[in-house]
DNA sequence: GTCTCATCTTTACATTGGCAAGATTATAGT
DNA sequence: ACTATAATCTTGCCAATGTAAAGATGAGAC
């Protein structure tokens, strides 16, 4: 897995010690999650770590932050695939449910306020450019223009926009984190995938009928 | 804090314990709940809730069994101040979001499928009494007549409901969770409230819109 | 009154996160 | 080229944790 053997100088632990947390988190879950055993498996001692995260809480805020932009990217294609508007906010839940179920550690880890250091800057961006893409899918179907990272603080300051993004933002996150940690009242995949279509298209409508966008 | 001074048995050792971790959970949080720390505060040694809970997984399931109890009676009391169904539905996103503001350590394990003991049958029960009174907002909401526990599971079978519950629910539970971990863009105490007020007379008029009450 | 067994304590062990001191090497300054 | 400085990584240490095993205690059954 590593080229340079016994150079004392390892040159990206920081990269390796990430991948090694990644796998550790897949592999034990957070349970099993270990800053001692993500060292091992990057081949360095215990305490090498510490320069590149400081603690334990700085290592699953960078963890964190690979999530928070993993989840970016799947709902990015998710909604490239859509048709119509439609189906482009079904499509939305089901990337961000499927995140939630394919990379069900990083999920508990990314929406755990006292686990992570909130004042990381990264960690901070990466969230808002999910976000940001959450908002163009509201934006989108009011009919109004997408917007940038950079627009977001201006765009949630708005009163109908934010309730629309709540209203959605809501939906799909609850969805994925009832489905993820086996809240919601299964009855069958096929019913659920039916109740979930029917769920979004009702919700898709709602906002789309009380948009304004002719003010715009 | 207890009567019984240095009594080799104790008593109500799992009384006392789940005291002690309702103590630890609410002053440390979950990263500072401890197995030792509940028995030390119990005056117990460090191996004696063994008998009781078997692991910190059983523990866990006892106290988020409670948490459950919690939250139905949050939402059962939250209900009951209602004048009508519009309020009734903000006020059970109200009670539900207030829970997780005042028992957060709570909410976090309650929804931690792989820290709890599925198998538990009383944190199952727990868990369907909340739902329970989660789907008679959503019933009263489509016009129908309220249900029982035992009930539960022939509700969750028929799709329009449960499409309802999942619409509301997780809703809802998006919401509180968002909310809870700091996630929702927040610009104002009194503009989430008045967002969240419209979120939920919008969310439950779209209910009652689509519930066809003439065929029961 | 004795026996049995659940309850609780004591002891032990491997593992963890964090700290401190030391070893090694890259880098910059001259 | 040579040295000083700082960054990187290791080693050794500590208190604390969860779990297991074995022993102590006493409540309740018979």
């Amino acid at each position: 897995m590593q080229a340079k053997k016994a150079a004392y100088h390892h040159g990206s632990l920081k990269k390796s010690l990430l991948a090694a947390g990644d796998l550790v988190l897949m592999e034990k879950g957070f349970k099993g999650f270990t800053f001692r055993e993500c060292a091992r498996r990057a081949g360095v001692s215990h305490a090498a770590p510490k320069h590149h995260f400081g603690d334990v809480t700085g290592f699953l805020s960078a963890l964190a932050t690979i999530g928070f932009d993993r989840l970016t990217k799947a709902l990015i294609a998710g909604i490239r695939k859509a048709k119509d508007l439609d189906e482009e906010f079904l499509a939305t839940t089901r990337a961000y449910s499927k995140f939630a179920e394919d990379y069900p550690e990083y999920f508990r880890i990314m929406f755990r306020d006292d686990l992570l250091a909130t004042e990381s800057v990264e960690l901070g961006l990466a969230a808002r450019r999910t976000l940001t893409e959450l908002t163009n899918v509201i934006l989108r179907q009011r009919g109004e223009r997408e917007i940038s990272v950079g627009e977001l603080k201006d765009y949630t300051k708005a009163e109908d926009v934010l309730g629309d993004i709540v209203l959605g933002w809501c939906h799909i996150h609850g969805f994925a984190h009832l489905k993820l940690e086996h809240q919601l009242p299964v009855v069958s995949k096929s019913m659920e995938k039916r109740v979930i279509k029917a769920s979004s298209a009702r919700l898709a409508q709602l906002i789309r009928r009380d948009a304004t966008p002719d003010l715009h």
